[in-house]
DNA sequence: ATGCATGAGGC
DNA sequence: CCTCATGCATA
């Protein structure tokens, strides 16, 4: 079929994707687009094909920023004692055997230095209108972050202090993980113990600000993380810990490291930290199902009737929908990630809530699963307009467009 | 910025 | 098969 296409994971040099979100501003002088779209269809599967142009000094035009809306309101600081949608993140954080660790992309040989960048900033088309849209950010001039790169590989300051948060909560114990060995957190070696949402928060919005003023991309955060402590991220990653769009656990985790890395960026100079990238090898991945708008509401309302479907029931809702089994299977559990995200998608679909003017928001109805998870707090952002589309006699999902 | 996907670690 | 962290590929 054509839903089950592989493609080897060439990757690491797909050059300017981040060209179609907005502006693609590098320099005065910026690279004409390798190719067209319709190229790039089949270009993409090429193994290192790497055609770096003319823009490696990725200095991030000094003459060209655009001022971009930050999000504001924090949606989750409404939640109430007891009902923290981060109850099973913290359940699993509390002493287990294992610990996760950092395992981003690494492991890898392959290096192959190549320096790209990709602007995206622009404006989140889903501001958070919460009660406390306090956008108190001011963007100086430009920032002329004009860093010429030398090899700097080695970020060990002196400094540490991570908590230069002036802002305090209120609210702070809903995820407190209750060490076994101190009730309380002492916070005199200036370590960050349990950030609360709010410092989350606000870290997060200013980590996005100074990353932006400093000229860097998501992507280039990234990649420093990987050279100062080898743990590189993706921009995927950057953009949602901005984004909070991580659980709470992951949000905590990278805190530290993207602080710290903040520090050594405006501490120094200027130098990228730039050195090489590791490629993926050779690991062949699917390529990405796309899902038709319609079905995706019929998938919707089957995840508000039954948010964790049994096999049985996904194998059906499968064939129905004429999808393979496994994408279903997917999504749900892909859907139900997204649910514990802070940010948690509207409860959109086939069924809005009925009588509920568009000024008086509120929690969604469905607080109440066979599961345990309370409600993920109100995040009311703009209702979309229930697609309510009848998923019948369509159909298959185009991989791909 | 996000949708779909992969994988590790667990039951 | 699930959850969770993470990211490639895409819109």
């Amino acid at each position: 079929m054509a839903a089950t296409t592989y493609l080897p994971a060439s990757s690491a040099v797909s050059d300017l994707e981040g060209s179609a979100l907005g502006m693609n501003i590098v320099g005065g002088y910026h690279s004409a687009s390798p190719r067209s779209a319709a190229d790039a269809s089949e270009m993409k599967y090429l193994p290192q094909h790497h055609n770096h142009h003319h823009h490696i000094a990725s200095s991030p035009s000094p003459g060209g920023h655009a001022a971009m809306s930050l999000s504001a309101a924090n949606p989750w600081v409404s939640l109430q004692p007891g009902a923290d949608p981060w109850a099973a993140s913290m359940a699993g954080m509390h002493h287990h055997p294992h610990h996760q660790d950092v395992k981003p992309l690494s492991q890898q040989a392959e290096m192959m230095h190549h320096q790209r960048q990709q602007q995206q900033s622009m404006g989140s088309p889903h501001g958070w209108p919460g009660p406390v849209a306090s956008a108190h950010y001011h963007q100086g001039g430009a920032g002329s972050p004009l860093h010429q790169y030398h090899s700097v590989m080695n970020g060990m300051l002196a400094h540490h202090q991570g908590a230069p948060q002036l802002h305090h909560s209120l609210h702070r114990d809903m995820q407190s993980p209750h060490h076994p060995q101190h009730p309380d957190r002492d916070v005199s070696g200036g370590e960050d113990e349990t950030p609360t949402s709010d410092d989350l928060e606000a870290f997060a919005k200013q980590f996005k600000q100074r990353r932006i003023k400093l000229g860097f991309t998501q992507a280039d955060v990234g990649l420093a993380l990987g050279t100062l402590y080898g743990n590189v991220f993706s921009q995927t990653t950057i953009c949602r810990f901005e984004a909070l769009q991580l659980s709470f656990k992951n949000m905590c985790k990278l805190k530290p490291l993207l602080q710290k890395w903040l520090e050594e960026a405006d501490s120094t100079t200027g130098s990228p930290t730039s050195i090489d990238k590791i490629a993926a090898q050779g690991r062949k991945r699917k390529k990405r199902t796309s899902i038709e708008v319609s079905v995706k509401g019929a998938l919707e309302q089957h995840f508000h009737k039954q948010p964790k479907p049994s096999a049985q029931e996904i194998t059906s809702l499968a064939d129905s929908l004429q999808l393979e089994k496994e994408v279903v299977r997917v999504w749900f559990c892909n859907r139900r990630q997204k649910e514990k995200r802070m940010t948690p998608p509207n409860t959109l679909g086939g069924e809005m809530m009925e009588g509920m003017p568009p000024g008086s928001h509120m929690h969604p109805g469905y607080g109440h699963h066979p599961d345990m998870h309370g409600s993920p707090m109100g995040q009311h952002s703009h209702s979309h307009s229930p697609p309510m589309l009848s998923p019948q006699g369509m159909g298959h999902q185009l991989t791909a467009h």
